[in-house]
Formats: C-alpha cells, sequence, structure tokens
DNA sequence: ATTATATAGATGTCTATACGTCTAGATATC
DNA sequence: GATATCTAGACGTATAGACATCTATATAAT
C-alpha cells in the first residue's frame, strides 16, 4: 500500500484521481494500456473500492479514461482539452492567450422587450430588459459587436455599476446569479451595410453571427446576446460528444 | 414507502432518476423548488442513500436539478436540451427533423497525409489516409461540403463499402472504433471560387467553415474532416458548461 | 443592537461488504 | 473442428452506517 500525498482537507477520491491523472500525464500509464482494477488499486492505497471508483468516474468524464465492463479500465489518448467544452469569459479567456482585450460600451438603457427576447429570456413580451451594445476589442482591433438583453427585474443596481471593466458575469454573480450555461446558434453571414460600420470592415465580409442564450446554476436565463463576429478575425472551437 | 415500478432489469437509481425526472416534467417539482432530501428519498423508496445519491447526481449532470450542500437539491429550469451538446451523425439528426437528407460522394482514394492531416490523425506525414470528399443535400439542396480524412491503416476495408448510403461512423464501429467525442473549429468565411461552384452559390456568399477532428472512445483520432456549409441554410447549435 | 455560539438539516466523503453482469479465455463435449 | 459450458477477473449495482462540512436559523452572550 502506497501512501497518498498527506494534503489535509482534499477527500480522498481527488488525491486518487490526481495520482491516476499524473501517471498518465508522465506517461507510466500509457495510452491503451489497462489501469489496475478498482480492487487492486483500493489495496494498494488503503481506501474503499467506492472511494477509487469515485475518482475513476471522474477521469472518464474528463475523457482521459474509458471502461468496459468485465474488461477493465484504460487510458485514452489525452487529446481532448476539457476547456474547448467550456462556457468561458471573454476577458478570462482572451487574456490567459496573452491577447490584449478592452471593450467600448456604445449603449446601455432600460427597453421594453421584443417578442424573441422575451421569450429568450422567458419573461413577458414588453417587460423591462436592460440592453447593453458592446464592442470588443483585441489587440486594439475591433473583433465583435455584442447586443445583449438582461432582464431588468434581476439586474436593477448593474445599472450604476462600470460596464466597460467589469466582467457582466461575475456582476450577475454579486446579484445572486451564477452563470452556469449557455445554448449559442452559429451561421455565417453578411456584415451588411449597420454591423460593418460598426466594426470598420466591408459590407459583404463574412460574419460569425451567434445567438447565445445564457442561465444561472438554477436554470434562470440571464442573458440573451446577438454576438456579431469578424470572420476573419474570429474562430470558436467546440467539444461535443455522443 | 412508496413502490417503484416493477420493471426488471433496470437499476434502482435509474428507476428514482426516472420518477423525479417524471415529477419535474409534469411540474410536480415545479422549479426553483427544494426536492425531498436524499434521506427522505431512500426513506420513501425504501433504499440506501447512496442509490438515491447516484440518480440525483444524473439529473444533475443533465442540468435538471443543482444543489448547494447544507441547503438541498432544487429544480432547475428544464430548458437546456442535452441533445444539443451532443455529436449527431448527420443522417440521424436530419431525419429525426423530417428533413430529406443524401449525399453524393464525389472522391474516393487513398493519398498520402500532408501535415495538417497527420498531425490531426496523430500518424506520421505521408502515411496513408483515405479521402472522402462528398456533397450533402437537405431537401434536395446542396447544403454542405465534406472533405474528410480517415486514416487508412485503421479502416483498409471500408473503401469497398457502400459510402453514399452508410453513415460512415456505423462503419467505423463496424471496425471497432466507436466515435465519442468531436472538437470542432468554426469560422465565417467567403466561398471562394472551388466550394462556389461544387455548391452552387456565389463565391462571395459566407460559409460556415467547419474544422473537425473526431475520436473513438478510445482516444484514438479516427477522422479530420474540412465541412463548408452554406451561410444561408446551415445553423449549428451548440451547448457549453461553466 | 451586535456578535458569538449552538443546532438542525442537508449534502459531501468514506467504509466494508455482497451479489449481479459482462468478457475473454479455458475446458469439456459432441 | 465446432460448439457449449464453466470460470476468473473486472466493472455495475446496492446496502447500512459513520462522520465531516456547510447553511440558515435560533439562541445566548456581550
Amino acid at each position: 500500500m502506497t501512501t497518498l500525498i498527506s494534503t489535509e482537507g482534499v477527500p480522498l477520491y481527488v488525491k486518487i484521481r490526481e495520482v491516476l491523472r499524473t501517471e498518465i500525464i508522465n506517461g507510466n500509464l500509457k495510452r491503451g494500456q489497462k489501469i489496475p482494477s478498482e480492487d487492486e488499486l483500493a489495496a494498494r492505497y488503503g481506501v474503499s473500492r467506492m472511494t477509487v471508483r469515485q475518482g475513476i468516474l471522474d477521469l472518464i468524464d474528463e475523457g482521459l479514461l474509458y471502461r468496459r465492463q468485465g474488461l477493465g479500465t484504460f487510458v485514452a489518448f489525452p487529446h481532448i482539452e476539457r476547456d474547448h467544452t467550456r462556457l468561458t469569459n471573454f476577458f478570462e479567456s482572451a487574456r490567459q492567450k496573452g491577447i490584449q482585450v478592452a471593450q467600448k460600451i456604445l449603449d446601455v438603457q432600460v427597453v421594453p422587450a421584443r417578442r424573441k427576447i422575451a421569450e429568450a429570456l422567458d419573461i413577458p413580451v414588453g417587460e423591462a430588459v436592460i440592453h447593453i451594445c458592446a464592442l470588443r476589442y483585441a489587440n486594439y482591433v475591433a473583433v465583435t459587436l455584442h447586443d445583449s438583453y438582461i432582464p431588468e427585474k434581476l439586474f436593477t443596481p448593474i445599472l450604476s455599476e462600470n460596464l466597460e471593466d467589469t466582467s457582466l458575469w461575475d456582476l450577475m454573480e454579486k446579484y445572486g446569479y451564477r452563470v452556469k450555461r449557455a445554448i449559442q446558434k452559429l451561421e455565417a453571414r453578411e456584415a451588411g451595410p449597420e454591423i460593418a460600420r460598426l466594426i470598420g470592415i466591408d459590407p459583404a465580409a463574412p460574419i460569425l453571427y451567434k445567438e447565445r442564450k445564457i442561465y444561472a446554476e438554477d436554470g434562470t436565463p440571464v442573458e440573451f446576446t446577438f454576438c456579431y463576429n469578424r470572420g476573419d478575425l474570429y474562430s470558436l472551437t467546440v467539444a461535443m460528444e455522443r
């Protein structure tokens, strides 16, 4: 029985998960190789089988391992970065990549929700929504125009916040709604005269058009956004599973 | 204690999960409402707490419930269709929507992998790959041009199959590789003369360009595809989580 | 009034055990 | 040789209980 890293406050199943992850990343457990059985790992680390199991299932969820009943658990090719599945915030993700980001708020006002917005946010047509129109820059070049709508009822105080420098999602969390999920519809379109003028491109230039509906942890729709992304400067990577 | 549906062969945790799901869909458990505690459900259905827990965690994974330690488990707004996260096969998904689908194979041949393909499929540059070029139709209109590459070594016998009428993924499964995950990079582009001619659109028309890398269950890259989708007829919906 | 402290209720972690089910391979039978 | 059956190993499901941790609320101390 090997001893686990003696870190207090860290659950055993997390320790075991991380030990396995390390073995995989280091290459001690190679791609396609069978890892020790649940029973064996339990004995090795002196924990119960269910504890080992919990750690393993986490890694399976991440795509690092896979298993077949009756056969065993095997190392998958550790290629899929979980990040690509993840919903990330514009500021965080761009800064991580070392890109200089900024945004200019073009307009903030309370307006009545038109039908499409109301349906998306699950509120009555005509109810007040906060409309935030922002131009986002990467390395000082305008890349994306954002047309966001959020329910006024839930976020009234947000109007007095500094929207230009603070992440909208952080503000939402401050007011009790933790952003959790998004559904995005993607299309390729021509920019058209209006978007072209705002972003500063040719009206016939291709745009990655995105309709984004964002939900809080409890399923409340908290944001509906139209995004117009410069086709030549913006790409989106997503992961999907069967 | 309520009795569960007496279905043999169905695990208890699945039954409990489905009972809860039904209650949520029926509206007996309403949005935002606290569901009974794990202990109470265990008592009610005469099973152990861990069994209830397993069912609940499944529903949390699906986004139907959420929970906070110390507080309880609550019903989320059941809006997010799991399907949008799912990687689906062209034939399956289109037919479900009642769209008439077909494809025409323009070219099938074994070629040496150029650098980009080789890197994606994790094989040496120059190794044999099967190139499949297909035009896909929805309701008899050409919508998408597919440029797929699959490792020849893994799928040699596929060359003698009927590629036009059979799903490539089904064939792959037949040869031992179950398609599981994909990473897709999306961009908006101009069609350009070649794609425009093949699909039959204007060379300046916007195209949703997609680079798709597909992995089998064990992490093996099994397909790398360039997709050119007509901007005006194709949209893609994806779900993401934080 | 404000601040600590205790407590009840809920989820989070963990154990030790049992039996079910699936898979591959060995063995036996025809 | 082909087919059927057995078996060991591994994951799948399930139990009953224990203690930890977190949250909100009630109570006590200041």
